[in-house]
DNA sequence: GTATTTGCAAACACTTTGCAAGCAT
DNA sequence: ATGCTTGCAAAGTGTTTGCAAATAC
């Protein structure tokens, strides 16, 4: 991957973001920065980055196609009032997989999960 | 809701089939029918039948917007290699969702899961 | 110098909206 | 007769593609 101006900023807010970002959430970063970003290259160098495995595509009903750092496998607790994403990693999730399936007949590989509710500050 | 030629079919296709379809499903079947549906029909019907809960909405990242039958609680088991959809009912679903939240103060309220593999079929 | 990356315009796919006409009740 | 439902055309949204110009290496 070269090194350019928009890399540059790519690598930044990925490193400096916490949750899972959207091309439109990306697009509003840069705009606040007065950077007058391409859609089409916020798109390609996305997608190109998740090739590479330094991002992870993370779906998200409501907000769409997201992208995060690649990282420890996870799961997100999503605030439905403050928008707040927090991770998840589940201890022995193998073991729970196997068991919730039961005696099911499926040879499972991988899965999605994302819990909604109320984080501490919003469930005050 | 009234009873029309249209609303006829769509309730005909909802009975008949045991997986979530999406607008373009739909469309595929009454064209099969050889009936000449209008996709803004569909949308607006599918919409209605949800808020009128005949309906719930299934998210699948890979096709977009489902809607189903309502009925209990469950989650989906899709199979990879044919696309068949089982539907999964997990048990004391709540006591496993507790304890996997573990001491996190997050208070949960909906969730989405679904699982990925190989069916019976084609795990062979 | 070469290959990758970028910007732009246009194409695309999917969904929604406005409005007039049709139909169930 | 009335209001819900339908069809159509158009607009709206989000994403992808082709190509020429710019730039990293």
């Amino acid at each position: 991957m070269k090194n350019t101006k928009f890399t540059q900023e790519l690598r930044g807010i990925f490193a400096a973001s916490a949750k899972p970002l959207t091309v439109a959430d990306i697009l509003g970063i840069l705009r606040l920065k007065k950077l007058r970003p391409n859609k089409t290259t916020i798109y390609r160098q996305l997608e190109k980055m998740t090739r590479a495995k330094d991002l992870e595509h993370v779906h998200f009903e409501s907000r769409g196609l997201g992208y995060e750092k690649a990282r420890e496998h996870h799961h997100h607790l999503i605030c439905n009032s403050c928008e707040k994403i927090e991770d998840l990693v589940i201890k022995d999730e193998q073991k729970m997989f196997d068991r919730l399936l039961g005696r099911k007949e499926f040879k499972a590989q991988e899965h999605h999960l994302e819990i909604f509710g109320l984080c501490m500050a919003c469930s005050r």
